[in-house]
Order: structure tokens, then sequence, then C-alpha cells
RNA sequence: GGGGGCGUAGCUCAGUUGGUUAGAGCGCCGGCCUGUCACGCCGGAGGUCGCGGGUUCGAGUCCCGUCGCUCCCGCCA
């Protein structure tokens, strides 16, 4: 606490801050009951509030009704006590309390409000039924782990802000009721009542506001934004959720990837989250992808991939060769001297098969050739050479997938996470940053369409000619394997922009239609802009270790995007629905 | 949309091959206890085994369906 509370008829004091130099002085805390223990003629009892525990000892000759009132106190009832601050003999102190060596006399005690048997225990670190914390979420947030996670939220929101404005950007809002413009994700709309049958859309970033902000000559723009994107949830992606969103002027890639280097690694210091220092290395997406088979690589530990499609073309095998003459590679990962049972391999096709893979071939090194059900089919010097590459050792264990190229690097990338976190190789006080650059501008569609790889605003490098061989001017900031962050260098005149919606298949009047405010305001000077967003909730959740986002949001959603305290959502009244003009074609799927 | 896991007391869980009255720890309630801090001791209450249906002499256990939570694939800056 950066302060002492004002004194009122509650409190004075901070419980969690009460130390042996106010021995001797009179003191009033408040807070919640952690715990009771009632010794017949002399009770304790642990207050709480959000600075920390203190001890309340109670004597039965303790003014009034106090000890009474005592006996009667349970596990969080509110309460305000007020008495003397007393050291404890050397024998009484309790170490693992940090002010475990002084305890608070009570003098007079007042209960401020009861509470019924808490619904899981409070002052336990229990793993409870998420429904259930949910439900009583409140509750749930008293929780010591909760309430760090809270305030660590806090702490990089606070680093945020400070490092930013340290370097003039400002902070603007933008509308949350705003145009469907989709970038991809399905939106969120809003029936207008003003205009029946129109719909505003809760955006999915600020991203066409800042570019506008950017026109307006802002130069240094930031939000802590709130963005709403209606796709099935994860355990890191919520339908809501905040992100750091920051867009400069008269910038290139250097000047926002700098920019965010200042930001983030402020932000990891003041959470004592240990990382190098920037410059942070940057590896090209291609780079990313054939070494370690994802474009967001946890570069924590070895293990990496390798193209062996050279060393094995020509075998007997039919499946490589097959997979090799239809354009597709066999991509191998060293996984080390290993023993594996025959359902752990299986296992192991399992992991691919999730990721698009067909199966897992494996083979243990054995002097010059392999241990394995396919070494048949391979010539001594093939298994030698593709040892070789792999740096194979004797007694290693090889694994191969044989695919297309992509899918074999993701799932073979798939593969090495898995065998990472089994076998422990992920060190778990290191944390690795780095950029990923080079992203290709459009990827091909389900359609036969190109689709753009990040958003249709990033500014592409290369050759309309050949969409598929052009770069964006992209990057990702990734860290342990996290996507904490994406931004690029936008597009900044309305030729480009509209040779980009050209490319992607929309028509000039679907693009007129949809983007056509963006396209007007591109013609009015608008200067070489770029910049990030960064995911909120999932820096927070790294830094704090957590495995999911809903440990750092106070009020996050189920996996089926429903707040079990509020019992969102839910259907609304016949009369709203006829205000807005709407009328349900199906009943809703339950009742109120 | 698809696949996996889970659902038994307030909480965390056990429950054998389908078999008599479904258990444990914590919590809760009552009693005792003046130095505990996961206080201790004694006693007690507490169950729609998620819900519905089926098989069976008999179902927490097997089958079908359904609901909820969760993880992943698809989807998603």
């Amino acid at each position: 606490m950066k302060q002492p509370p004002r004194s009122n008829i509650y409190r004075d004091a901070w419980c969690g801050e009460l130390a042996t130099d106010r021995c001797g002085t009179n003191v009033r805390v408040a807070g919640w009951v952690n715990r009771r223990r009632d010794h017949g003629g002399l009770i304790f009892i642990d207050l709480r509030d959000r600075s920390g525990i203190v001890q309340l000892v109670i004597h039965p000759q303790a003014s009034g009704d106090a000890f009474a009132l005592a006996e009667d106190l349970r596990p969080e009832h509110v309460v305000s006590a007020e008495g003397e601050i007393v050291k404890r003999a050397p024998n009484q102190v309790n170490p693992n309390l940090a002010t475990g060596d002084i305890e608070l006399h009570v003098r007079s005690l007042r209960r401020l409000a009861a509470s019924e048997t808490p619904p899981f225990p409070v002052d336990e670190e229990v793993d409870v039924d998420e429904n259930i914390r949910l439900t009583y979420r409140y509750v749930d947030l008293r929780r010591r782990r909760m309430q760090e996670a809270l305030l660590l939220r806090d702490t990089v929101v606070q680093t945020m802000r400070q490092s930013l404005g340290a370097v003039d950007f400002a902070e603007i809002e933008t509308p949350i009721m705003t145009r469907s413009t989709p970038e991809g994700a399905r939106d969120f709309l809003v029936p207008a009542r003003l205009q029946p049958g129109s719909w505003y859309a809760l955006p999915q970033s600020p991203q066409l506001f800042k570019q506008l902000l950017m026109i307006s000559g802002y130069e240094r723009y930031y939000q802590i934004a709130r963005c709403f994107r209606d796709e099935d949830l994860r355990a890191d992606r919520q339908p809501e959720f905040t992100q750091l969103d920051m867009e400069m002027a008269f910038v290139e890639e250097d000047d926002v990837i700098a920019v965010t280097e200042h930001v983030m690694h402020a932000v990891f210091q003041a959470g004592g989250f240990a990382t190098a220092p920037p410059p942070w290395p940057r590896l090209s997406y291609e780079e990313a992808m054939l070494r370690f088979g994802s474009d967001r690589p946890d570069t924590r530990f070895g293990m990496e991939l390798f193209d062996i499609s050279e060393h094995l073309r020509g075998s007997e095998f039919r499946v490589f060769e097959t997979v090799l003459s239809n354009g597709g590679a066999v991509r191998a990962l060293n996984a080390g001297p290993r023993e594996m049972s025959r359902s752990e391999l299986d296992g192991l096709s399992e992991v691919v098969q999730r990721h698009g893979g067909k199966a897992v071939a494996h083979a243990t090194v054995d002097a010059d050739v392999w241990r394995s059900p396919i070494a048949k089919f391979f010539t001594g010097h093939q298994m030698a050479s593709a040892t070789s590459a792999l740096g194979g050792a004797e007694g290693d264990l090889l694994l191969f997938v044989a695919d297309e190229p992509r899918t074999a690097a993701e799932a073979l990338g798939a593969l090495r996470l898995e065998l990472g976190r089994r076998f422990g190789l992920i060190p778990r006080d290191r944390h690795d940053v780095l950029w990923v650059v080079d992203f290709p501008m459009f990827e091909p569609g389900e359609d036969g369409a190109w689709g753009a790889v990040h958003h249709p605003f990033t500014a592409p490098s290369g050759s309309f000619e050949d969409p598929g061989a052009m770069k964006s001017r992209a990057y990702d900031l990734i860290v342990d394997g996290w996507e904490l962050g994406g931004g690029s260098i936008r597009i900044n005149t309305p030729e480009v922009q509209q040779q980009v919606f050209k490319v992607i298949g929309l028509s000039e009047e679907e693009a007129d239609r949809r983007f056509g405010f963006l396209l007007e305001a591109l013609k009015y000077g608008a200067p070489p802009h770029g910049g990030i967003a960064m995911g909120l909730d999932r820096i927070v959740a790294l830094m704090g270790a957590r495995d999911s986002i809903r440990e750092v949001i106070a009020f996050p959603k189920t996996a089926s995007g429903g707040d079990p305290l509020t019992g969102a959502p839910a259907p609304v009244d016949e009369q709203q629905l006829r205000e807005l003009g709407l009328r349900l074609t199906a009943p809703p799927a339950k009742p109120a």
C-alpha cells in the first residue's frame, strides 16, 4: 500500500503493514475474518484486508461484548477491531506471517457484516471447480492467487501508461459501438433502435480508428482497448479481451519495434519477469517454420526440426516417395536418447494427427544404420546422411513426418512442443523474447482466392504480379511460444489499399461499401504509419505463470461464452425486442 | 461443427467384477479448552451419485440420450 488509509470509524491502518514500530500504539483495522482459533478462554482471529493479515487477540476481559462477539465470528465475517499493537514473545513469533512478530490486542470489536459459510475455502489454495468459482467470483477474487493476478495486471497497465506517456504517446478512446468491418473474425452486433434494421458492431480492434488518428496528425496514439470477437473460446481466447493498442506516424518497422521493446521491457521488469534486455532477436517467418514448425516458436529448448527430404529421396519407402514426388517434404527431429514403448509412439502419432499430419515414423540410431520398421527401405548411405543431418548419436530416437511442407512442419512442431513438455525440457525460470518478421502477405484461402495473413491494411512489399511471393511489413512479438502481440506498417495510399482489396477478392463496390470511409480518408494526407497491438490478458497470464487468461480477468466467460455469476447471456423481454424491431425465429434456448 | 477428459457431501476426492446401510480429509454444527497461527480433543449433521431413459432380481458402477465445465482441432489479430 502506498499510503495508510484515511482514519475513520472503521480503520486507520492496513492489517498487513503493522510492524514493531507501532508497538504500544492504538490502531484500528478492518477486514474479513480469514480464520478463527477459539481456545475457549482466548480467541485468535486472522484478519485480512487487501494488504495482508494480522492476528487479533481477544481476551475475555476485553471491553464490552468483544469476547462474546469473537466467539460468534466465522470465516468471511466483516469486522472492525481496535486495540493495542503488542510485540510477541520470541516463542510466539510466526515466521510464516509478514506481521508475525506483532499482534493486535483487541479492546473493542464490531461486526460490520456477517457471511454465509463460503462455498469454497478462501484461505487455502485448493483447485476448485471453475464453474463454482465463477458463480461466486466475488469470493474467488478474495483468494490470494486471484488478488496477485489482478494486482499484477494493474502493475502492467500502470507501467504501460507511464512508459508510453514518457515518450509522448497520447491515450485516446475510440468507439465501442461502431460499424461492422469484419477483419476476419465474426462481429458482435448491437441492434440500432433509432434506425430499425441497422446494426452497430463491437470492434474487433480499434484498427481503423487508430489509422484515422494518424491521418489526423496525433503522431503517437495508444489505448488500453477492449476488443470483441465472436469466435469459439480457448484457454488464451475470450470473446472480449484487452489489448494495448498503439500507432505512430512517420515510422518504419524499426521504430515501432523499438518503442514496443521499450514498453515491454519496462513491463517485464516491473513484474519481475526475467528476460534478456532489448533489442530482441528477429526470426523470419520462414526460418521459424523451418526450425520450429510454428510461427510462434518456443525457443527455450532445442530439438529443432530439419528438412531431410533430399537425404531420403529415391528410397524404397513408398509413403515418403509419394509425398516427395507430390512436392511434399520429410521433416524430422532428433528426440535424443530415449526409449519409447509402442503405445507411447502411437501417442505421438495422435499428436501429429490432431495437427493435420498422418503419422510419425521413428528410428533409433544404431551405429551407422537405424533400428526401425522402415529401416529396410533405405540405403546405408541414406540413413547415415539423414542421421548426420539430424546430429544423431548412438541410441538417439529420430522422428519423421512426411506431408505437404507446411503441414509436416506444423505437425512436427506440435510434436516438438509435446516432447518438450513431456520430457521437462522447458526451463522454468528462463524467458525467451523474439520477433517474427517477414510474414507472407497473402495465403491461399479455402475458395481459391487469396486471404490476408495479417489484416488487409498491412503494407505489403514485393510485386502485386505475384501475390503469393509478397511479404507483409508485419511483426509479431513472441515470448515463450506465446504470441503476445503483433503489428505492422500500414498502407497509406488509397491505390495500394485498393490493390490489396482486389487481391483478396473484394470488388471495388464491396470495398467501397465496407471500407469507403478509410479509402476516402487515405486521400487526405495519410502519413506513413504503423503500430502494434499487445494482448494484455496474455501478457499478464504469462508473467503470472497462469495457464489460462481467465485467471487474470476479473469476470471472464466460460468456454461456452457464459457468465455463471450474472447468467449472461440471457433472453430479453418481448417488449425489448419489439422496440428494436426484432422477432425471434426460434424460441430462446433456455428459459430466463 | 468435430474429438478427448471430467461431473459422487459445502470443497477436494475414493468407491473393487453390477450386490446389503455410498466413504475419507477439509469445512459446517454442538461441547470442552488462556498462546494458537493448517490450534487441539470429544460428539453430530450433511447425499436427487449432474439430469432423463434403458438393461438387470439388483446400477454410483453397464448402455443410450441430454446438460454443464474443461482441453484440443476447425474457426480466430
